[in-house]
DNA sequence: CTTGGAAAGTCAACATCGCTGACATAATAT
DNA sequence: ATATTATGTCAGCGATGTTGACTTTCCAAG
């Protein structure tokens, strides 16, 4: 059956665009579950690995950066942070060219608990990654990108790229 | 660059697992960012949105279904619909065979809101389908259900599919 | 040098939405 | 008839999001 455009569009139902949203909600809890799974054991819970995982990425990143990426309010993301600088996860670094800033990094405790947390994601994606197969991946990747705020993808693609 | 098991397996690197833990965590917040808005204008939140999806989707559920697609506590989820139900949008029929069950159903004004959030959410989801195009919706789908947790995999394929 | 504004942080109050515990009611099993 | 199980409700707590008002520190421009 196909469309005026040449093109056949039965992808694009209503349909199956509820199944789309369904996949994501139920692939986000699946996405969330082992690192939330991890954090029970500690007073930490999802906001602090969110912080841990763009601060390890990002290394020296100040506290706008970090804002920017995870979209929160600074009194929000303060609350977090404070607590990872105090229990010894993250060191908030003044800046030398602008003292204002406080350039974030995590400190050996804190890279341990990122590995821990980022395992446990990355094992069950390599596991769907490797059970679909390089195509879907990309698809994936590509669906994704495509769904984002347009200066969330700006982000998303500026963060430096992996491989030799 | 072909490994052993005569597969390019460059797609399984942790750097490539870590933009598609990026990915998802970025699309994640355009896929919610749409309805988010909308209900700001309401008294209402994400988890009454999640509620009425399910609800318009198969209408006469009971709540122990429904705390089993959503994931949370009957605690929660009731505080949830205990409000959309004194609202209007919810109607909480005591069941026939068991009278401890409530079936749930949308009303009019329910189905209306219902209608305003997932067409604000398929817009997206429709917008990054064309752009990625049908081969790469089949791989985003793919990787998404091997995401999920088995349970929540089942109940995803056991939903009703759409189509003519 | 003074002033204006940006960056960071603090305090307070509040909303949403997770959670646990206690409990009421209805159905079922003994 | 009574005990147990299933379902749903109410009360209160905790994590994490929000706004608003404010201070401190610092850079930069007049």
């Amino acid at each position: 059956m196909a469309k005026p455009g040449g093109e056949n569009l039965l992808f694009l139902t209503d349909e199956q665009l509820r199944k789309g949203i369904e996949a994501m909600f139920f692939a986000y809890r699946g996405f969330t579950a082992d690192p939330d799974r991890i954090l029970e054991n500690y007073a930490y819970g999802r906001a602090h690995h969110r912080a841990i995982h763009f601060i390890n990425r990002q290394p020296g990143l100040n506290v706008n950066m970090l804002l920017a990426l995870l979209g929160v309010t600074k009194q929000s993301l303060n609350r977090v942070l404070r607590t990872l600088v105090e229990d010894g996860l993250v060191e908030a670094r003044v800046g030398k060219r602008d003292k204002r800033e406080r350039h974030l990094h995590l400190t050996a405790r804190g890279a341990a608990l990122e590995r821990d947390l980022s395992d446990a994601q990355r094992n069950r994606m390599r596991a769907a990654y490797r059970e679909a197969g390089p195509s879907a991946v990309a698809g994936f990747r590509h669906v994704l990108e495509a769904m984002m705020d347009p200066d969330l993808r700006r982000f998303y693609n500026e963060m430096k790229e992996g491989g030799p």
